[in-house]
DNA sequence: CTCCACTCGTGT
DNA sequence: CACGAGTGGAGC
């Protein structure tokens, strides 16, 4: 009996799994992990070999199969990427060709590159030249590039060229090769690095060469030099000639830390983010793939990359909100990466100077390597904190700024320094209220506040991206000129700062001002000359930069975000604090930190005047496992969604009933989200808390199987959920 | 998601 | 009986 070969291809769809093809027509062999092009339906879909299909099910006959239309011409995705692939669909109870498609995120990648003319002179020109056409010629001499590139680098008009092609006096050819990836130079500068950090960074070395899996926790305080310790490690990868993949958590103010590698290895690593164009993610994609590429440098997107022999991950500022992925598949890269690790065998790093709870309990239960730099690099000390209590001094109105930080703001610009606010929160004011009648403007698609921007002259809402001009008459009691700002934005503070600090240069920083890396390198360069001395911005101006002259920073309200009843709230209050503050005293000089407080007696405030990060870590980790909270307990987030809020509600009564049953396992809601009306759907969460040893991805995919689905009721699946919007 | 087959209501 | 909107199911 003859057996026509069935191969298990992963389709790069978002509802779809794997689906089983016949072998392509010319009969070309493939394994698993090759790139293919099927037929579906009436169209075609990119998809990948998955493992071989000797023991799949064969739900449609092989008479039926259809064939494979094309392989791919790029190298195979390899096991441990597709071992990844399938953790993540099955961890985060997500489609696996939803999750395929972040490693395939690129069509542009997967085509062979475009060749391009390229011109060279002619073995034998032809003998009769004018000697203009001879000179030029010579000039190109054993050059080769496209017209344009040759008439750049010799001079010559490309006119002249063009006609010198056209007599055979050069030769054109195709060219398919992307243009080179630099190579970093592991030699290039050496740094000085200070007992403590060179012991670290021989551990990571040696991790390195051990070729096995080993997470490890870089715990330095800020300024204590985590970034010159992990390129040890990058350094010997690249003399390994394997390849390094370091995660940052958002690209656009990281200037600085590409200077540093370029100062390091003498050229720029390759870079992945969502801003590239086409071309440059073929040619990232590619080098990458083929083992080119011996550094990248990526936001969390790029620890789907399909590198060739990766030998070391470092996830820098592992803290960082931003390596949650909120929507389409919702994920954790910074776990993402030390699975990624394990399936690749090879050590990752978490780098930070105010690690998350989870990671730090981690590296207490000796599950993660522990490295600490406890001492800023250098003569810099760590600055002095003080609480400002602003119902003792409390700003005048309309004011949010106390008398004792502009004193010592002032000071500190009055001797030549620089200073930074703090304040985590865009636009000029966060709510717009009427006076007459009391009602709040809100977005017409959310249940939230439009902020007023006066960069923009309108209302936005945060959540949907909907933006007004601002209106002069209540829409609710029509009064005219009776809307009012309240509370404050930077832009707010910012214009504050021109009344009550009238000499500052001020530059306010936020997503809003610093939109492209451009515009941050402009930024960094104003304070460097010290063009700017006074920064004014959101959490964005306190990530990783070093200002040597930057000596004093004010919180502008230390209490934000401690509302709101967000059980990582105190932490991440702690980490933002700790991070705008290390901002200060980073060289010789010492620094000074101002908190404006409406609660001075909080013990967060307690730990961050002594720096006490043990104090405050221990605190959180007995208040976590108090309230039985993460990651002591593990919780999963269903969000039910739809246009029609009964159907939302009914569809979740439902799912609420079957819900998973046992000793430690408890279902909380239907409750409307925070966010309860988001781009006009109506939304309902239910909240699974899971306390015991249970596998939460299996209790939400059985509890998912039980239920038949609603076709106006959406459901997303937020494994370990970090929002509660 | 996209396509398609099918239903049901409207209108001529 | 023709047509369009709406709905449900399959795609290998």
């Amino acid at each position: 009996m003859t057996h026509t070969p069935r191969l298990r291809i992963l389709l790069a769809h978002p509802m779809l799994g794997p689906y089983d093809y016949a072998p392509p027509l010319d009969q070309s062999a493939l394994k698993p992990g090759d790139v293919v092009e099927v037929p579906l339906g009436r169209q075609t879909c990119l998809g990948v070999v998955w493992e071989d299909s000797s023991h799949t099910v064969a739900a449609v006959a092989d008479t039926k199969l259809r064939a494979v239309t094309t392989k791919l011409n790029v190298p195979p995705l390899r096991q441990p990427l597709r071992q990844l692939l399938d953790w993540t669909a099955r961890y985060y109870v997500q489609k696996p060709g939803a999750v395929l498609r972040m490693a395939l995120s690129s069509r542009a990648a997967l085509e062979d590159a475009k060749t391009c003319l390229v011109y060279g002179a002619a073995a034998n020109p032809p003998a009769a030249l004018t000697p203009k056409r001879a000179a030029a010629l010579h000039a190109v001499g054993t050059r080769y590039g496209s017209i344009a590139a040759l008439a750049r680098a010799t001079g010559v008009t490309s006119g002249l060229l063009k006609s010198l092609a056209n007599e055979g006096a050069l030769v054109a050819t195709q060219d398919a090769r992307d243009a080179p990836i630099a190579q970093p130079n592991p030699t290039s500068a050496a740094t000085t690095l200070s007992p403590a950090q060179q012991q670290i960074a021989n551990g990571l070395i040696a991790d390195v060469q051990s070729k096995s899996f080993k997470p490890t926790l870089l715990d330095g305080i800020t300024g204590s030099g985590k970034t010159e310790v992990y390129f040890e490690a990058v350094a010997q990868v690249i003399r390994n000639g394997g390849q390094a993949l370091v995660l940052l958590p958002e690209i656009a103010m990281t200037r600085q830390w590409f200077d540093r590698f370029a100062a390091r290895f003498g050229c720029p690593p390759v870079e992945w983010h969502s801003d590239l164009t086409a071309t440059q993610r073929r040619r990232a994609w590619r080098a990458i793939a083929e083992g080119r590429a011996p550094v990248v440098v990526g936001a969390r997107s790029a620890l789907f990359l399909p590198f060739a022999d990766l030998q070391l991950i470092i996830v820098d500022e592992e803290h960082e909100q931003s390596y949650k992925q909120e929507d389409g598949v919702p994920y954790q890269a910074r776990d993402c990466a030390v699975v990624r690790g394990r399936f690749e065998a090879c050590p990752v790093v978490l780098a930070s100077a105010t690690p998350a709870l989870e990671t730090r309990v981690n590296a207490e239960k000796a599950k993660y390597g522990w490295a600490k730099l406890a001492s800023r690099y250098g003569a810099a000390q760590l600055p002095q904190v003080q609480m400002i209590d602003l119902r003792a001094t409390p700003p005048a109105s309309q004011h949010w700024l106390t008398q004792p930080l502009v004193q010592a703001l002032d000071d500190c610009l009055e001797r030549g320094e620089q200073g930074l606010l703090f304040l985590n929160r865009r636009g000029y004011a966060p709510l717009t209220l009427c006076r007459t009648c009391g009602t709040r403007v809100n977005c017409p698609q959310c249940s939230t506040w439009l902020v007023e921007h006066r960069l923009t002259s309108r209302l936005h809402c945060h959540h949907c991206g909907f933006a007004t001009p601002i209106p002069r008459i209540c829409m609710s009691c029509k009064d005219e000129n009776t809307l009012v700002a309240c509370g404050p934005g930077v832009e707010r503070i910012a214009e504050e700062v021109k009344r009550v600090l009238p000499k500052a240069r001020a530059a306010l920083v936020t997503s809003d001002t610093i939109s492209s890396p451009a515009r941050a390198a402009e930024l960094m360069q104003a304070v460097e000359s010290n063009a700017v001395n006074l920064l004014i911005g959101t959490q964005l101006a306190t990530k990783g930069h070093h200002f040597p002259n930057l000596t004093c920073v004010g919180v502008v309200d230390a209490d934000l975000g401690l509302g709101g009843g967000d059980l990582r709230a105190a932490e991440r209050s702690f980490q933002q604090i700790t991070q705008a503050a290390g901002r200060a005293g980073r060289a010789e000089k010492p620094g000074m930190v101002y908190l404006q407080s409406y609660n001075p007696t909080h013990p967060l405030f307690a730990a961050l005047l002594k720096h006490d990060r043990d104090g405050f870590y221990e605190q959180e980790a007995a208040n976590r496992q108090r309230f039985r909270a993460p990651p002591f307990v593990r919780y999963a987030a269903l969000i039910f969604s739809g246009k029609d809020k009964a159907a939302v509600e009914t569809h979740a009564r439902g799912f609420a009933r079957a819900g998973p049953r046992g000793p430690g396992i408890d279902v909380f809601g239907p409750a409307p989200a925070a966010l309860s009306l988001l781009r006009g759907l109506h939304r309902v969460r239910l909240l699974l808390h899971v306390d015991g040893p249970y596998a939460v991805s299996q209790l939400v995919s059985d509890w998912l199987s039980r239920v038949p689905e609603h076709k106006a009721v959406r459901v997303q699946i937020d494994i370990d959920p970090y929002s509660f919007l």
